[in-house]
RNA sequence: GGGCCUCUAGCUCAACGGUAGAGCAGUUGACUCUUAAUCAAUUGGUUCAGGGUUCGAAUCCCUGGGGGCCCA
């Protein structure tokens, strides 16, 4: 290991340490409390002058005076100041306190609890003990660490030194436990289906391909985990959930990750309206638990979960936000014209689905800041969904949007295993001429519904997104733990 | 995929064609209630990599790499 002069330093003092006849890294600590556990009854403790021996790193600068020393130790409950003193702890440990103890090393600490003059709450060191000696050094001890990219990598070392990246993973932990409070309340069963799958569906993505060797096939990460909790829904079971990770081979961005985290549920028996109340309650319920409120402030604006959302179909979205009526140009090119007609500057596409998706996404979507639910989807864009009674070329799906983020999809289930089949194959004719992303034919998924599905409401939520909104933070990768960056060199 | 910006000490940043610097951290010393402790002294560099221009390059140019922002 290439040691620089600092990391070079403090390998020196763990040698002088183990010269000295002590283990820098310890196998374990006996700590009574936690510094949580001091903190809340520290007066009861302190008055009744008991003896505690507490367990930390040293954070922050460590003032050492001639005969007295000061530092703080945080142990994730919390943290609290130590007073250190010669006559208290003996020349030797205070000598090695000053001179082999760093900021970031792991210790331990016994003694009674007492305020200083300043009114702070103190351990009062009568011992002290390494736990692990650190190597690295910290960085700046009041700009931080600052640079995105060594945050990312080094996210250990952010989490250490940047509470409030603690905080933001605690409030992702929150929302997924209320997602799940609600689910479980509402009967929905939590299973786990394949992430290595043979065909990869369930959303209109390219997948990351691996093989297996001894079964000598290739197997797709999943890109959805749609199909294979519908196959639940045909197995019997009312209702089912996953949330877990879904893997896209795309690009890398402020709202996407090549992999991600997913919920989708489904519900026999219900349809596209059940899940809209679904998405209500359940973004509700995250925002109350999460923030307190259902009001959410998100890059300083007000985001309101509180109440119903508003429904636009698909369609007069467009027609009000570009003029053009995607009910009247059903063909690509004349879609093409209604465009070039208005003067339109928006990205030309190779079909009429992604055409009009392109239209929704340019004019439509950046205007969708309170929580909104675009509804009627046209039928080529969505191959899974039911169609709308009297209008077959529309869909029963939503898509629900808030700050100008999809933050999911939701339809009532197409359980026509014929119409499926068809859909299938256009999709299957679409990937022939070039979609990438077209969805694949899955004939055992056909073969499932056969057996008869029940009407079914569905519905997939990005749970990365929507913690962006309720910890405010608009980049994804701030809301994951690990997100993804090039491998240097 | 395109445009712009960025990469300098462990960290946060200067220096913008003329001797690579500061603050913090570290090291040494002083100091018994500090909390951005204070005071004095001081160590520390492949300026992302490679090439080019130049008497001279962190600085200008080219190629490559990482990262960020914006656009598509």
């Amino acid at each position: 290991m290439e040691l620089n002069d600092l990391q070079a330093q403090r390998a020196a003092k763990l040698e002088r340490l183990r010269t000295a006849g002590l283990d820098p890294y310890p196998t374990r600590a006996t700590r009574t409390h936690t510094v949580a556990e001091v903190l809340a009854s520290f007066d009861a403790l302190s008055s009744a002058e008991a003896r505690v021996t507490l367990a930390g790193r040293i954070i922050g600068a460590r003032r050492v005076m001639g005969k007295i020393a000061f530092a703080h130790i945080e142990d994730g409950t919390g943290s609290i100041q130590l007073w250190i003193s010669r006559a208290d702890l003996g020349d030797e440990w205070f000598d090695r306190f000053r001179d082999d103890l760093d900021t970031f090393d792991i210790v331990q600490a016994s003694g009674t609890l007492r305020r200083t003059k300043s009114e702070e709450p103190s351990l009062f060191v009568r011992e002290l003990a390494v736990l692990a000696k650190a190597i690295n050094p910290p960085p700046e001890k009041w700009a931080g660490l600052q640079d995105v990219e060594e945050r990312h990598r080094q996210r250990y070392l952010d989490l250490i030194v940047n509470p409030e990246v603690r905080e933001v993973f605690r409030a992702r932990a929150t929302a997924v436990t209320t997602m799940r409070r609600v689910l479980d309340a509402h009967g929905f069963l939590e299973v786990e289906t394949p992430v290595l799958q043979p065909i990869y569906g369930g959303a209109a993505a390219r997948p990351f391909v691996t093989y297996h060797n001894t079964l000598g096939q290739n197997l797709y990460l999943r890109i959805a985990t749609e199909l294979y909790l519908k196959r639940l829904i045909v197995g019997g079971f009312p209702g089912v959930y996953e949330i877990g990770k879904n893997f896209r081979n795309e690009g890398v961005d402020r709202s996407h990750n090549p992999e991600f985290t997913m919920m989708e549920c489904y519900q026999a028996y219900a349809d596209y309206d059940d899940m809209m109340r679904l998405v209500e309650e359940l973004l509700r319920e995250m925002a109350v638990a999460v923030t307190g409120s259902p009001r959410v402030q998100y890059q300083g604006q007000t985001i309101d979960f509180g109440r119903p959302w508003q429904r636009i179909p698909m369609v007069e979205a467009i027609a009000e936000r570009t003029g053009v009526d995607i009910t009247a140009v059903t063909e690509l090119d004349a879609l093409h014209a209604a465009i070039a007609d208005r003067g339109l500057r928006v990205e030309r596409k190779s079909t009429w689905a992604k055409q009009v998706d392109e239209l929704f996404s340019e004019f439509v979507q950046p205007l969708l800041v309170q929580p909104t639910f675009i509804v009627d989807y046209p039928v080529a864009l969505s191959p899974l969904a039911k169609r709308k009674p009297g209008q077959p070329a529309f869909t029963e799906r939503f898509e629900p949007y808030a700050v100008g983020m999809e933050l999911g999809n939701a339809f009532t289930e197409l359980n026509d295993p014929f119409d499926q089949e068809q859909r299938f194959l256009e999709q299957l004719r679409a990937f022939q001429s070039g979609d990438d992303e077209a969805h694949q034919m899955d004939a055992d998924y056909v073969n499932a519904l056969m057996y008869g599905m029940p009407p079914t409401g569905g519905l997939g939520l990005g749970i990365d997104r929507i913690v962006m909104i309720l910890a405010d933070r608009p980049n994804i990768r701030e809301v994951i733990l690990f997100p993804h960056l090039r491998t240097r060199e």
